[in-house]
DNA sequence: CAAAAAAGAGACAGACCTGTATCATATCGA
DNA sequence: TCGATATGATACAGGTCTGTCTCTTTTTTG
């Protein structure tokens, strides 16, 4: 289950008290855990700050003196986000060495898998900044650069690959990738991993002559 | 250009007042068309009552005498948007009669050029649900109807184009349907509409041996 | 143990939004 | 012309949300 963290954060760790005798973890943890499951599975929008205290059984107060403002604590639980996005691409990768081809496959392969993981809900920075439209917000500037990022990684691993037009293939990539997420597990007759992986296998090969 | 009405239903007409000596036009269109340019433009939470009416020109109880709520009017503004999209995808389709696979290859082409349209916002009925995520707001099952008719059409294209396996096809450019929605106009070096519509063609002639 | 730092608890202000009620005005059909 | 219907204008109630204030309790640290 090598998609369990892409984007789902917390996962284990569950909500209510756990007093196992050891210290309490600290409030600024607690509260980035439970925002961010909560966020990613309801909305950033329906979840309020008063919803995020309850369940992770902190005061208003300690929120507040760790994030100066719901808008910093998106962004928090973006950033994590991004960070847990580029361990599980660079999880993905080293397990083929050397052959930026079938790296680029596995990475469609495990999207796939991860798309029809229970928890899954399509890709955290879409929905941020769909549900944030307002451009100011500091929200959809994470979501830009995570977005540039990925579309870099592509193209490295397109020209490594040895496409005719690298900028193309990674292109197609990216678009198969978005169109991933935000189809998400609707409508899917196959097992789920199988139409995305053999999309990203045709394009790649197309490409790659 | 084709995309003109794709998804940005009213475009012209403008906003206020337009007393041109005919009789003015009745409160629900104009509160309609107000409403599905600033849902779609700025989104349809951020978009209150009070800034419909305000920018239609339309008394409050003129909204509510025609809308029993704006959940309502949201799922008006919809299914205006399913119409004008089933007429497109009528129009495109309907220039190559009996080539099936010319009709994919220039649907994807004008998705393309709608792509780089300055009104374009994405996916209205992925913005809806993005935005209104609670399962039984009314508007997620028009989202969901919309991609179940898109799907279908899609398999149609795919099996009278000879396609070896339809549903394999019909998901593969469901992706790339989606993931250019969700994608945009970002990052594209390409003029927009290229990377779509060479992707899409490469995936049609795969399947299509 | 004692001082200091962190966290909990609850009330509260201010803003915003949806939907209703009331009354005045305009438009249209017969 | 006159009555019925549609529309305009505005105030208001009820709810929700963010962020602040104040005070108490717990935990850590020297």
């Amino acid at each position: 289950m090598s998609t369990a963290g892409v984007s789902v954060p917390g996962s284990g760790a569950g909500m209510g008290e756990q007093r196992t005798g050891t210290a309490r973890r600290p409030a600024r943890e607690r509260i980035l855990d439970t925002a961010a499951e909560l966020f990613y599975r309801e909305g950033i929008r329906v979840v309020g700050i008063d919803t995020i205290i309850a369940r992770s059984g902190v005061a208003k107060m300690s929120l507040y003196r760790n994030f100066a403002s719901k808008d910093e604590l998106v962004c928090a639980y973006l950033e994590r986000n991004s960070v847990l996005h580029s361990q599980w691409w660079e999880r993905v990768t080293t397990r083929h060495p050397g052959d930026p081809r079938a790296q680029l496959k596995a990475l469609f392969q495990s999207l796939g898998h991860w798309l029809s993981h229970p928890k899954f809900q399509g890709c955290p920075f879409a929905a941020a900044a769909a549900e944030l439209r307002d451009p100011a917000n500091p929200a959809h500037a994470l979501a830009v650069a995570h977005r540039q990022q990925v579309r870099m990684r592509l193209h490295a691993l397109a020209a490594a690959a040895g496409a005719d037009e690298p900028n193309r293939l990674a292109a197609h990539l990216h678009l198969l990738m978005e169109g991933a997420y935000a189809a998400g597990r609707t409508l899917e007759s196959e097992p789920g991993s199988e139409p995305v992986a053999s999309a990203a296998a045709i394009l790649i090969d197309a490409a790659c002559g």
